[in-house]
RNA sequence: UCCGGCGUAGCUCAAUGGCAGAGCGGGUGGCUGUUAACCACUAGGUUGUAGGUUCGAGUCCUUCCGCCGGAGCCA
């Protein structure tokens, strides 16, 4: 018995006869040759099969295969200049494990819906398989830094009663003999969850029933939210600059290759370290009606106005202390000036737009239980919240990342949709 | 919800109001170093739907459906 071998590792077994079990990506053939591209999930490489130096069945066999017929093939391992890989197997036999009917995806160019009807079988394509591993490190760097930083993973609950900010985007389902709604945001248990640990994440999907139909919005996205007892609005800012930047940095460290299938251009990743520019919303409505006359101080940004700041940087911006009167009822006013709120946003750069929302809480029981009130949000609903400011309140801040925002700003890539594995948008809940 | 764009072969697209076409993919054959290989041959069509204008509609007009992008909202 050859060992099975994972094609990543093949270096490992040069002028070695070796296994590996995958998918035919490719096939070209020469006269007597026959140059099959064999991918098994962690990379791809040539096998070489030449007819003088094979039984005439397992040659013949060659022929019978289509694209993504999965098959077996043993062969000596050899290092090749010419191979992207470096290596190439010289196939002594191959196996069938199943003759693949036609392949809907080819060689040459899709349209994006035709794609994302076939979305379980794009994810085999060079591209989407780099963009996801991308995805896997962005995840996995983000657990690495709040775990070292003794955050404790508390997840909150998917099923909500109410809304965490109002109830018009919310999915509703049926709860047994009443309802529910999908979560939005895990916030405010994350906010109960760090009186109790001091320091805690959350991580999970969420949904939003907005109809947005562009190329940022999904219904249905991952956010990480971290929250922090005894945080300021200043210590927010600074968890979350160190926070993207390790982000940025640990793919630039362990995904390399895959940003260069995506020709993704590295030298913007490479600027992005901590500080961050940090504006206040006076600083950047400033800055915007420059380019945009017509904006009104006071308002919320549109996109094509985060673009104007974020083009003014090499690397992601914060604007902070945002009009009270545009942000969620939570946030804490600034005692200073109280027409502003203690919130923040960081806007990626190269037009990537918002990819944290966050801020320090209204800490105060009374401020808190008025601005429900003024939001016209049910306040008994919000009894368990209230307690939080009964027992024990303290200054508290947090913020939530977007996982599929950030993904598509580090591979560089135009639409969110490709960022995670089975996009759920307004017009698409299939496959 | 509003604004704009697009629906032609399995896929990506072409066709001045006048014979419905190409590349890829499929099939057949050829080639001992191919790199989205190449060469030859071949099969493949209710031009999204319903109506209208016209001697004649893929093309012009109207309806509906689907998709894409943007606005608003947000991660």
């Amino acid at each position: 018995m050859t060992p099975f071998v994972r094609i990543q590792n093949i270096g490992e077994f040069i002028e070695q006869e070796v296994t590996i079990k995958g998918w035919l990506y490719n096939k070209r053939s020469s006269g007597k040759l026959r140059f099959l591209l064999v991918r098994d999930g962690s990379a791809t490489i040539q096998c070489i099969v030449s007819k003088n130096d094979i039984p005439a069945e397992v040659f013949e066999n060659c022929d019978l295969l289509t694209q993504e017929s999965s098959i077996e093939v043993t062969g000596r391992v050899s290092r090749d200049e010419r191979s992207p890989l470096g290596y190439e197997i010289q196939v002594s036999n191959l196996s069938i494990v199943q003759i693949a009917e036609e392949y809907p995806i080819s060689k040459k160019e899709h349209g994006v819906d035709f794609l994302m009807d076939n979305r379980h079988l794009w994810l085999r394509s060079s591209q989407q398989h780099a963009i996801l591993r991308i995805r896997h490190e962005v995840i996995r760097a983000a657990r690495e830094f709040f775990d070292q930083r003794d955050f404790i993973l508390v997840d909150s609950p998917i099923f909500t009663p109410n809304a965490a900010e109002g109830t018009s985007t919310l999915f509703e389902t049926d709860y047994f003999d009443g309802k529910a709604y999908l979560t939005q945001s895990g916030q405010l248990y994350g906010e109960a969850a760090a009186m109790a640990f001091g320091r805690i994440y959350c991580f999970g999907p969420t949904f939003r029933a907005e109809k947005s139909k562009t190329r940022r919005h999904l219904t249905e996205f991952w956010m990480i939210e971290p929250e922090v007892a005894y945080f300021n609005l200043q210590d927010d800012m600074q968890l979350a600059e160190e926070f993207v930047a390790h982000l940025v940095q640990s793919v630039l460290k362990n995904r390399l290759p895959e940003l260069k299938v995506l020709e993704r251009d590295i030298s913007k990743l490479e600027n992005i370290k901590a500080p961050f520019p940090k504006i206040h919303y006076r600083e950047a409505v400033a800055m915007i009606k420059k380019e945009n006359p017509a904006f009104i101080d006071g308002d919320d940004f549109g996109a094509p106005d985060e673009t104007i700041i974020s083009e003014k940087f090499d690397r992601p911006v914060i604007v902070h202390h945002y009009p009270a009167a545009v942000k969620a009822f939570y946030m804490k006013r600034d005692p200073q000036e109280p027409e502003y709120a203690l919130a923040m946003d960081m806007l990626a750069p190269e037009g990537y737009g918002e990819i944290i929302g966050g801020s320090q809480r209204e800490d105060d029981y009374e401020l808190l239980i008025g601005r429900i009130r003024d939001h016209g949000l049910p306040v008994e609903n919000f009894q368990w919240y209230l307690d939080l400011r009964r027992y024990g309140s303290v200054p508290h801040a947090g913020f939530g990342l977007g996982i599929e925002r950030t993904v598509t700003w580090i591979c560089g890539i135009k639409h969110l949709r490709e960022a995670i594995p089975f996009p759920r948008l307004m017009q698409r809940i299939y496959p």
